[in-house]
RNA sequence: GGGAGCUUAGCUCAGCUGGUUCAGAGCAUCUGCCUUACAAGCAGAGGGUCACAGGUUCGAAUCCUGUAGCUCCCA
């Protein structure tokens, strides 16, 4: 067979993503079997693949291939969400590459725009995950403003609307004046500017005292509605429950105390502008002040006040100073350096502004979501999340879940011509709503429909709901089947913003939790431990990644170093050493593949011994791979599982049974050799999907339909511990007489005779493969150290090789004294213990026993080595 | 400001209910090897006061307190 020596993945990987499609083997349909399900943390349609992704649906994929190994009905639902923010940012700038300006169309005009986009752009993400191998149910991609996932988001705010749980608002937005719209936080950039303090005089009402205050925008001073100082502020006792006098607009102003204050900061006073600063907002609320709005929606003056109207707020700044100057309110200017809020889209100076909002209420909503976390009827993992979770949902607070934008789900809210408004599914049922409900016989056309749309999170927040049509039909068969979901795979800075509201949209409309665990994965950073991000362009190409590594190669670099809840520091290498790995299993199988089978070759017994311990050993080690994946440590399962194919299978395993050059195996060895590989291959398939399906197929003919992503899962069976501790021992024996040779610098070639010191210890059934691997001429027993001898010790077993002249008898002893001095002290430590009283009568018995053999074990080898000095020195 | 977590080998991390599975793994390093599956490899070796200081205990990487440093989250 002419199989090349290295493995190139790019053919298989798209062979068998291909061949898995075509036989359907992703898509599930709802039958007898348990089912597995995953709901994929959905994109953001905007998207393409970063390395966060990679990492997370890597681990999503090594699940649902486990679980479909396992007989288990594995569904994968894959899909994106719409984004509102970040779509409508692109969008609006891409029409604006075309000329096109989003104020000067019609809300349906734009959204036209923007379906067009995400037909268009939206989804590339899908497509790239395909190249991972996620064996997700394509036929099941779903994406928040599908049909049904509108509707189901629609009848949930009515639902909740009408059981009281939303309420309208009041809450401070970052206004984008120029794109005269809300911006999120994330969508404002701070920057240092240099600007200036004015000091400004306010006069105190009814006397000809006055109070100083310090501003860097005194334009706003038009809708101050108190001045604060600090209630231990010993200058401005005096002041206490006075009123002053705001300049230019002569209105009068409580002065209030409230230890908000910076006494440090300016003149120790502050002025109040509940409108337009999101701290004197909230300062305004605890002290009931009235909130005077100033400024138009572009930035100009309104005609609240009546001065400077339709100026711009940054003209009327500078007239201000000028005017306050001549009315002798100015008191000096200096320089200074803040921070300044600018909008990310348009650049422009944002203005914190006041605008209504819809909230739902989350005290009620939040008990039960806690309570489920608490008690492990839905586990986190690490559980070290649970302590996150629980203080946030203890301190939760109501969900603006308004947005002022145009792409997403609208608010079903209708604003009547009386001021009032209703609730409702459709336009036309609010009609009948608000004609019924006020006697009145209005038109479609006298509803006016709120303008914003829903917080991309209202949407997902019934994902796992909504991908399979629960919320407009709560028992069909779909839903009764995949819900609660399995596993779910995250990120945790996501944990409140989306895990929490599921649990909670799960408990509210299902009474079931959505999913029963929860996988935190760690976040991608750099090597200098930076997130990965767009911004500082320190994100690999995960693409070219996998073209230039595998996907399987990948997929093991993701894996390899990220433990559930740990950041990974991505470092190339890491893919490296997994490419490495589908290497050598490539090799291996040359070499397996390479051998030619004599029938009537008898099993020569060193490899019925090591088919004995690899049966054992891959058993073990099966369980520890079981047992890491119930824990969710799936790192450590992939690496159990590189260990077991590395260093057991091919660095030991292989190497006992390879027969001698060009010369024939047996029929019995080669036949476990292949079985043994199978298993390999099926146990590491959720890991490496695509060389594992490649060689299940190179090992054997297969049938239709015989393909290891459909294989059953091998399930550890009992394993001989006796024989794996034997073998513990040869590897030591090994690993000496290796080590001797490096030492003596003694040829492979060059044969040796082992010799084993008469005694309890001396029999090992795995002398015919030491004998193999370490090319001995024999095994033999002596009652006596022989002359010109190498001595070493495995336990307390002593061995020796006969090598003439090539003894350093000064060397030999010098080694001996050093194991000497270290086992004396080592028995000095335990019989300090065993001395200890306290320790004897304290310590469980099974502890004491075992310090017992450690002194016995001790002490043997002490005579022996003590032994072996007299021999030498003779 | 509030909250959570982390600190173990050069790096990334395991280490469960204190006690030989207690000081571990992988990578990196060093030393030999182009040994007929694999140099993307093989064989061997070195490397840690478990952040620091106290305490509890017969016994502490593990439990408690404090200190220092780092990280994340705050709708």
């Amino acid at each position: 067979m002419d199989i090349p020596s290295k493995y190139s993945p790019a053919q298989v990987e798209e062979k068998w993503y291909r061949y898995w499609m075509e036989q359907r083997y992703f898509h599930s349909e709802p039958d007898e079997r348990e089912p597995y399900t995953i709901v994929i943390p959905p994109p953001n349609v905007t998207g393409v693949l970063h390395m966060g992704h990679m990492l997370n649906n890597t681990i999503q994929d090594v699940l649902v291939r486990r679980a479909r190994m396992q007989g288990k009905n594995a569904c994968w639902v894959p899909g994106t969400d719409h984004a509102s923010i970040a779509t409508e940012a692109k969008v609006v700038a891409k029409l604006k590459e075309d000329g096109l300006d989003k104020h000067d169309m019609s809300r349906e005009e734009f959204l036209e725009h923007a379906w067009e986009w995400k037909e268009k752009h939206g989804g590339i993400i899908l497509e790239q995950l395909k190249k991972l191998g996620a064996s997700c149910d394509w036929d099941r991609t779903s994406f928040t403003m599908d049909e049904a996932l509108y509707d189901a988001v629609i009848d949930t705010f009515v639902d909740l609307y009408e059981k009281g749980l939303i309420y309208r608002g009041v809450r401070m937005v970052n206004w984008d004046p120029q794109a005269k719209t809300a911006v999120s936080d994330e969508e404002v950039i701070y920057k240092e500017v240099q600007s200036k303090l004015y000091y400004l005089k306010y006069q105190v009402e009814g006397a000809s005292d006055f109070i100083t205050i310090a501003t860097t925008r005194p334009e706003t001073i038009l809708g101050d509605t108190a001045v604060c100082v600090h209630p231990e502020d010993e200058r401005f006792v005096r002041f206490h429950g006075k009123k002053v006098i705001v300049p230019l607009v002569n209105r009068a102003v409580p002065i209030i105390v409230d230890e908000y204050v910076d006494r440090e900061f300016g003149t120790g006073a502050l002025k109040i502008t509940p409108a337009h600063d999101e701290n004197d907002y909230n300062l305004g609320q605890k002290h009931k002040l009235e909130s005077i709005d100033i400024f138009n929606s572009d930035g100009t003056m309104n005609a609240v006040v009546g001065l400077y109207v339709g100026m711009d707020r940054f003209a009327v700044r500078k007239q201000i100073v000028k005017d306050l100057e001549a009315d002798g309110s100015l008191l000096k200017v200096e320089d200074y350096n803040n921070k300044v809020g600018y909008s990310e889209r348009t650049d422009a100076v944002i203005e914190p502004r006041l605008s209504p909002q819809w909230f739902l209420k989350m005290k009620e909503l939040a008990r039960p979501a806690l309570e489920v976390v608490e008690s492990e009827e839905l586990k986190f993992h690490p559980s070290k999340f649970k302590n996150i979770y629980r203080h946030w949902m203890e301190n939760v607070r109501d969900w603006n879940i308004s947005r002022q934008l145009w792409w997403g789900h609208r608010i079903p809210v209708y604003y009547l011509p009386n001021g009032e408004y209703v609730v409702a599914k459709s336009q036309e049922e609010a009609l009948e709503k608000a004609n019924k409900q006020f006697d009145a016989n209005w038109q479609l056309s006298d509803l006016k429909q709120d303008e914003d749309v829903m917080d991309t999170w209202f949407s997902s927040w019934l994902w796992p709901i909504s991908v399979f049509d629960g919320v407009r039909f709560p028992d069909n068969e779909e839903i009764n089947y995949y819900y609660p979901t399995n596993d779910l795979v995250t990120a945790p800075e996501i944990i409140f913003f989306w895990v929490a509201r599921m649990i909670i949209a799960g408990l509210e409309y299902r009474k079931e939790i959505p999913f029963k665990n929860v996988y935190f994965t760690g976040i991608v950073r750099d090597k200098l431990g930076r997130k990965m991000s767009k911004s500082l362009g320190n994100s690999p190409d995960p693409i070219k990644l996998m073209d230039q590594y595998g996907a399987d190669g990948v997929r093991v670099g993701m894996l390899l170093t990220s433990p559930a809840g740990n950041d990974l520091p991505f470092d190339e290498s890491l893919c490296e050493q997994g490419r490495n790995f589908s290497n050598k299993i490539w090799n291996a199988l040359r070499l397996v593949k390479g051998w030619q089978v004599d029938e009537n070759l008898e099993t020569p017994e060193n490899n019925t011994l090591a088919v004995r311990w690899f049966e054992s050993r891959l058993n073990k080690t099966l369980s520890e791979i079981e047992s890491n994946f119930e824990q969710y440590r799936i790192s450590n399962a992939l690496m159990d599982t590189y260990k077991l194919v590395w260093d057991d299978f091919c660095s030991w395993y292989l190497e006992m049974v390879k027969p001698a050059y060009q010369q024939p195996i047996d029929a019995v060895t080669l036949e476990k050799t292949v079985d043994f590989f199978e298993r390999l291959m099926k146990i590491s398939h959720p890991f490496m999907p695509f060389i594992t399906e490649e060689i299940w197929h190179l090992l054997r003919d297969r049938n239709d339909g015989e393909d290891i992503i459909v294989a059953p899962m091998p399930v550890s069976n009992s394993f001989d511990e006796k024989v794996l501790a034997g073998f513990d021992r040869a590897v030591g024996i090994i690993t000496a007489l290796r080590s001797l040779r490096k030492d003596k610098d003694i040829k492979n070639k060059q044969e040796l005779e082992l010799l084993v010191q008469e005694g309890p210890l001396s029999d090992c059934i795995f002398y015919p493969v030491i004998v193999k691997l370490t090319n001995l001429s024999g095994v033999q027993k002596v009652n006596e150290k022989p002359d010109d001898a190498v001595v070493f010790t495995v336990g307390a077993q002593e061995y020796y090789v006969p090598l003439s002249g090539q003894v350093d008898t000064e060397k030999e002893i010098q080694k001996i004294e050093e194991e000497l001095k270290y086992t004396r002290g080592f028995l000095q430590s335990v019989s300090k213990k065993l001395s200890n009283e306290r320790f004897v009568q304290n310590a469980p018995a099974d502890v004491v026993d075992k310090e017992r053999q450690k002194q016995a074990d001790a002490e043997a080898r002490i005579q022996v080595l003590e032994e072996q000095l007299k021999n030498f020195k003779g």
